[in-house]
DNA sequence: AAAGTGACGGCCG
DNA sequence: CCGGCCGCCACTT
């Protein structure tokens, strides 16, 4: 594995539960702000789905990874975050309050 | 080595 | 908030 996505991975387990973060916030945690693209791809290439909450990870907008993989994968994703005890509403997330900050 | 690809983001409208 | 356009980064061909 890359050294650079096991940073990306290891972002993940910081966020707590209840939270999401976004693709930017993990691109700067790791100093590369403008490395949210790379980042994707990093999850993308997630070894271990199960291990690493990729599922609490969201774009700009809040949406969901709709690209998950296949049309389960987004459900799934959606009420992991439920359970988690963030609100989904329409694969979307309410980013001002569910937005974790890796200040 | 160069060009293409994609779980993206900022800016503008 | 949504869509369009462009710029970034890591990875693949």
């Amino acid at each position: 594995m890359k050294a650079f996505q096991k940073k990306v991975l290891e972002s993940l387990l910081l966020i707590p539960d209840g939270k999401v973060t976004t693709y930017g916030e993990i691109a700067k945690h790791i100093k590369k702000k403008k490395a949210s693209r790379a980042v994707g791809n990093a999850l993308h290439t997630n070894p271990d789905p199960i291990k690493y909450p990729c599922f609490k990870v969201v774009n700009r907008k809040g949406e969901l990874a709709i690209n998950f993989g296949d049309k389960n994968g987004i459900e799934t994703q959606k009420k992991r975050l439920i359970k988690s005890g963030v609100k989904v509403v329409n694969y979307k997330v309410d980013l001002s309050k569910y937005l974790y900050k890796y200040e």
